[in-house]
DNA sequence: AACAGCTTCAACCGCATACCG
DNA sequence: CCGGTATGCGGTTGAAGCTGT
């Protein structure tokens, strides 16, 4: 266990000063992210190295959005949340210059609390927001099951792949009644890229770039017309419905088929609004 | 103006997994 | 294969700011 390094030996912690955040960024600067149990050393912080990690990432990296979630965003991890559920840094890494931590905040501030309100035996919260109970009005929420994406080992996977957007496919795996691994999925998404150096100004957008690129693909494949079609909605259509063992499953699909069906997040649109 | 309650979000905590010798 | 260590992730907490009375 890690942590009671952290609690060990009279490390600062609370909120950081701008002298220790002008000490990381240097200390990225000159050696690079990673290796965080050098950090502290490095930059002379007594901080512990989880710390310094969390700063970093979720608020000194560049290229950070703050601020308000555009609506894009906000229905990009509606749909990508009842795809992955609580794998905020799935979502995060495809919301350009968003962090884990601000779509988990976000989600809890804006949808958690709500849900709790019109459906709490399914979202229960521990404390009770009286506003909002008068200010929404009821809606029927009905329990979809997510597909959680299990742990695979691609050891024997050749690693060189440059181009981290060129395999569109992301493999998963659906649990069937009886909780059994039953079947694999392929869902066609862009996977960003781990242990690259994404330091660059491109980091974000060139993801996103290629996201599109995959969606116009799709949308060549199927030579269906979307002109006027959202990132969003094109992904939505990317995502559903999956193919199962690299094969149409649209008609053979098990107990989980729920993909086509997003009628929570409209009407969690609309307790937005 | 003062207070209480509520909301937001940065930071912490603990666990799971990966990595390495 | 095993044990120790590093890293990453999601849940939770609490201080600060905001809002309503």
């Amino acid at each position: 266990m890690n942590t009671p390094m952290c609690a060990s030996l009279g490390v600062r912690k609370g909120s950081w000063t701008e002298q220790e955040d002008f000490l990381l960024r240097n200390c990225i600067q000159k050696y690079g992210e990673g290796k965080w149990h050098l950090v502290p050393a490095r930059a002379g912080l007594n901080r512990c190295r989880k710390s310094c990690r969390l700063r970093w990432l979720n608020y000194l990296r560049p290229h950070i959005k703050r601020g308000d979630f555009a609506p894009d965003e906000v229905d990009l991890i509606l749909r990508l949340h009842k795809l992955l559920g609580n794998r905020w840094s799935l979502i995060a890494g495809r919301l350009p210059g968003r962090t884990a931590n601000d779509v988990k905040n976000y989600w809890n501030t804006h949808f958690h609390k709500k849900l709790s309100i019109i459906a709490p035996h399914l979202h229960p919260r521990p404390r009770s927001h009286p506003r909002l109970q008068i200010k929404h009005k009821s809606i029927a929420v009905t329990k979809n099951e997510i597909i959680r994406p299990q742990p695979r080992n691609f050891s024997n996977v050749k690693k060189n792949d440059s181009h981290w957007c060129n395999n569109k496919s992301m493999i998963t795996n659906t649990l069937d009644k009886d909780d059994k691994r039953c079947n694999e999925i392929v869902v066609n998404i862009c996977e960003k890229p781990i242990g690259e150096n994404t330091s660059s100004i491109d980091d974000g957008v060139e993801w996103w770039t290629n996201l599109l690129e995959n969606c116009i693909e799709i949308e060549e494949e199927t030579a269906i017309t979307n002109f006027e079609k959202t990132p969003t909605m094109l992904l939505h259509e990317e995502i559903s419905p999956p193919l199962i063992n690299g094969e149409d499953n649209s008609m053979q699909q098990g107990p989980t088929n729920n993909w086509d069906d997003f009628s929570t997040d409209i009407d969690l649109w609309n307790l937005l609004n």
